[in-house]
DNA sequence: GTCAAGAAGAATATACGATATATGATCTGC
DNA sequence: GCAGATCATATATCGTATATTCTTCTTGAC
């Protein structure tokens, strides 16, 4: 079988937990998002990397792939396989989003991630004002319960943080906004887990919650809007001071 | 060797253009998006899989991860490979737009992609006009020459005005919204394409382009959002007559 | 007799290694 | 400076072994 073979390989894949090639993907993404690799830089030829690695080629070309696809990396025969230049990133990419978090996301991170939600969401939460239809309310306040039941300091009340945002997104019948959101809930569901990690008292998050709801049921798009606005404002400075900034 | 057997394989493999694994994706990500196999379809077993379409099953599962990495598909030992639901594609991912758009884009997809275009542009507009560089300030200036020039019918027109766009995005100073923008950008390059390889002489764009360009230059934000949605809701209307609706 | 829980089996993706080919960057010669 | 040869590399194929988990059957209890 030999995984990791004698004193060989480096070993410290994380833990094996499911798919090979999904961890080996994971690893080199984290090593790249985190600047330990930079733009440009060529790994080992296939051979050689594979068993540095400690997993046959197949292994290691399917991760590549898989990094290939969200604009990671980019291999030609010959030249080799190298880290591709920022800006060729998706960093849409859930993945490719959580990643960064991961790896501590920095200062301009955040401020260009909470940017783009107030760029989308306040918009977007003017247009579930209008199309929400009685279904999606219903929905939402379930959520909201739960959310106030279990609080964000429990996986469950997260979900259901994550799932108050995401019936927002699916209530403006747009599926790129909703695919848009997907992405940044998954990255804010991160640092919120982060942010309410910690002991000192995050602030209760319900009241803005509650207002942005009531005023989609009430189909008021402006306030609904100005809702969302002080929704993310609240949100961006808890993490902030969560992350001590 | 063997690609293709005897009478067997379907190969109609698009001429093999560059690597295989890609071309197999690209294969059946059409299939798939186009609706060929819809939500829950399962593909036969990879042995078989492989020699039906007539290449060895290395490729065949590249060709999955690339498709597992943009959510279109998901794959476990016993059940096989399906196609995921809809809500799991990364919609915003280029290729999966691009492939969109190669199927025939339908009427909900223009839909929507232009309204995610007007939630986001004009606000990066605002944003481009108050943090715009000289240096952004003269390759836009550039980018609308070259433009102007080669006109949209060319590749190289149609070049500069993806790069006008990208150079907008850029001014904003924020990288996720340069992805966004990326994204989309693809997306409209092909029904641009499609818009001006039609006879029917299409608008002459400049105009629109110049009023946005003047207005980032002047730094004037409010009237940089104006004229960013004036050009939206022209680009929009074009391709709604260019693909007779 | 019906239903639920558990165990045996089978089909499948997953993983490994060896080998052959095509590509393109680099060097060589002119 | 350009054309061709060279060689390392990604690419592609095949055969085999393993791990997973869904299916099905059995077993047991109600």
């Amino acid at each position: 079988m030999a995984v990791n073979g004698s004193g060989e390989g480096s070993e410290m894949l994380p833990l094996l937990s499911g798919r090979l090639h999904h961890a080996v993907a994971q690893r080199l993404a984290t090593q790249i998002v985190s600047g330990e690799y930079l733009e440009g830089h060529v790994f080992p030829a296939e051979v050689e990397h594979a068993e540095i690695l400690g997993v046959s080629r197949s292994v290691l070309r399917e991760a590549f792939r898989m990094l290939t696809a969200k604009g990671l990396v980019s291999s030609r025969p010959k030249a080799g396989t190298r880290v591709n230049e920022r800006r060729k990133w998706n960093l849409l990419d859930p993945d490719v989003l959580a990643w960064q978090i991961q790896c501590g996301a920095s200062d301009e991170f955040l401020r260009d991630l909470f940017e783009l939600r107030m760029v989308v969401e306040p918009q977007a939460a003017e247009m579930a004002a209008l199309r929400r239809d009685e279904g999606q309310l219903i929905d939402m306040a379930n959520a909201l319960d739960t959310m106030e039941h279990y609080t964000l300091t429990s996986p469950k009340g997260r979900a259901a943080d994550i799932r108050f945002h995401e019936l927002l997104m699916e209530a403006t019948r747009n599926e790129m906004l909703l695919a848009l959101s997907n992405s940044i809930s998954t990255a804010i569901a991160s640092t919120t887990a982060i942010k309410h990690g910690m002991q000192d008292s995050p602030r209760d998050p319900m009241p803005e919650h509650h207002a942005l709801y009531t005023q989609i049921a009430d189909r008021n798009p402006a306030k609904a809007r100005k809702a969302m606005v002080t929704l993310i404002e609240l949100a961006h400075a808890d993490t902030r001071v969560a992350l001590r900034r």
